[in-house]
DNA sequence: TATGAATGAGAGTTCATTCAT
DNA sequence: GATGAATGAACTCTCATTCAT
């Protein structure tokens, strides 16, 4: 019923299923009733973000996350208008999946720039490299209008992370650089695109790789290894 | 500088065929046959490479390379036995296509590393920036193991080229850093993502933007700026 | 005129029923039961007979139905089992609703069957043209056959209402045809497409264009322009 | 191929076969595939005409073209470019092979103009009632603004015919009437609907019906029966 | 060789209908 | 009774691929 379908805007804040339990705590049928509704959207995202960072946005079908669920297409459509929102709300249950896991590597520290950044890397890059291998491609295709800018807003909100941490690292003359721009860019790009290159076949020589990958990103802000 | 050019086992098998036609030009009518088809071939590559160059491979059609053509898709199975032969062999052209501006940009030239390295980042930048701003995708798209082959080996052609450049910095000392190949596979990806936060419309703005980009990649090899 | 009034028998199953629960009001329980019933089904009637007249019976669906009364598409099937069912009682609401006005339009009248005649013209054409522009949809589409056989009930008690004044006319004198059949049938068939015609978007042209139609339509019946 | 698809303002082209093959005389090859290609449309167009003569727009379906022609949907994309497209064609070849009776029925005649519009509405009524009882449809549903356009086209070229034989009459003081726009628009509106009340199940009835029609019909230009 | 035709699998989307709760 | 979920069939459209000529 589309009298009752969550708007676009609503689906994070479905997402957040503890808090909106919270708020609707008054009514009883309602509740149930939503709380089933937000366990069926949740799994649905979830099965999308998992196609979406193993596959890429240019492979993903409706049909593969049908099957996944084990309902039919036009069920998604219960809970979706269409492919591209199902995409655009997908996209940030992936991002908001990586925004909870690097929050956790920053947050309440009282160390330096350099130590918490080092630490952000390592798990950013745990989770790219072997949890979302394809996520780079949500970067990297263009067209669908409304898909850009979803995942420009999911940009922002990591770029806030990192722009913050690096900030900092230059306040406190820990780091050196010429652009803070292009040096993000640059540790986006390097991260989102290494599962290309480090051998996931071989976790000895993968972690290796990634431990002087994440020397190497420390070099964009004038961190020179020992 | 030929000691740093990509050396021509590394290149395609369509590169050594062109190559092999030259030097066979004496024999008659094979040769003219030949040539015809090679010709058409080259024609085929050069419209796949743009496509590909321009659209990325998710919205590359053999529609639009045959209309390009101004012949059917039909003809185009004459000379590539599937879509996936195409695209490989029109990513090696367009990969030839970028490694001969890079050859040009550090051939013949008796500087410092530094400053050579300097050059062909610029030139692979505005070729990648103002050119094929799609090409991005070619290097990110995973699944059909052979274009994967396919790619990796252009990236080896292309990897000889700055490796021997970065060999010879860190030779003269010029440079500094953890590991060649995480330096090298940065630059690669910031170069390749650069398009898409680079900003095209505002060219002037875009310039300024390569340039500190540039400065910041150097930071790669331990190349502080002034 | 309750001589030319159409006759109850004629119309239709569900206007008996209400007839029926008004002559029922004493007894208790199932009257209540059975009245909040009716005033829903009266409900659904109502929407459905404005979509239909609005939209046509080829953009009909159910979920506009269902949203405008803002209740799920499966209530409805608590009232009708089936989409037709329920197409044909909103086809027979919308005859009723437009036979109100008509018999409105005729109605404890003294004057000449002509004089009536072009009221009851104008009356219906105001309806069509300004209220039901789609309407001609629903005495036009064909296949199932039990929608035609509605339909044609329902053209059946509209029939009554001009025939009795057409031959009211014939009697006096001051009408003359070949066939009032097919004068009729012609007149119906003007009035339901003129809405095709009559440039609604310009209120003034239109009420002129209406006015020439009503004069046309008398000549049907032999009534020429003075 | 798009490269030799007739675009949509040539089809009505392409149908006048024999005076296309008769310019194209020169080149042989070309000829042959072209009037091998037209063929194939005029197959394709014939089968949509009968759909949407004998079902209506609104029951169309591609599916149905299809597999009265026994190919794939998909091939049909190879003669238009959508659906739309088609039913466009398609109301077009159904409007003139409409006309091509017309036009027989009225040319090269020296007879009075109440005896041709006779001869016309006779025709027209033979070809409505007993070939394309649905036909009323396509004059009927609204939605795609094109094919609204196609339609307004093919009753502009229709109306042509009428109008000037009723203007005929008017300058020979045969015909008398309000309005011509009103009375040929009520003329067309009756003819179209015809076939929803005269009893095609019975010939002889129906036959009589429509020489009572014709009567009446004659009635919206002043001509009075017998 | 090249063409145009045709295919068939699959995509996204809509919607009347059914059903457990 | 009413709801929301789910279905399944139908529809339009796309595209890589095959094939007779």
């Amino acid at each position: 019923m589309s009298r009752v379908r969550a708007r676009p805007e609503e689906w994070s804040v479905l997402m957040r299923a503890s808090r909106t339990a919270a708020t609707t705590r008054g009514s009883k049928t309602v509740s149930r009733v939503e709380r089933k509704r937000e366990e069926r959207v949740a799994r649905i995202l979830d099965a999308t973000a998992d196609e979406l960072g193993s596959k890429g946005l240019s492979r993903f079908s409706l049909e593969d996350v049908a099957e996944r669920l084990d309902v039919t297409k036009g069920s998604l459509y219960h809970y979706f208008p269409s492919r591209e929102e199902l995409v655009m709300a997908g996209i940030e249950t992936l991002a908001r999946r990586i925004m909870v896991e690097l929050n956790a590597a920053v947050e309440g520290s009282e160390e330096s720039a350099t130590v918490r950044l080092r630490r952000l890397l390592t798990r950013q890059l745990d989770v790219v490299v072997w949890d979302y291998p394809a996520s780079i491609e949500l970067f990297t295709l263009r067209d669908p209008a409304d898909v850009e800018g979803k995942v420009k807003a999911v940009r922002a909100g990591h770029d806030a992370l990192f722009r913050g941490l690096v900030d900092e690292g230059l306040a406190s003359g820990e780091f050196h650089l010429t652009s803070t721009a292009a040096s993000l860019e640059c540790m986006y790009s390097s991260i989102n695109m290494s599962p290309l290159w480090i051998e996931r076949d071989n976790p000895t020589r993968a972690r290796q790789q990634i431990q002087e990958l994440i020397d190497t990103l420390l070099m964009l802000v004038g961190v020179v290894p020992a």
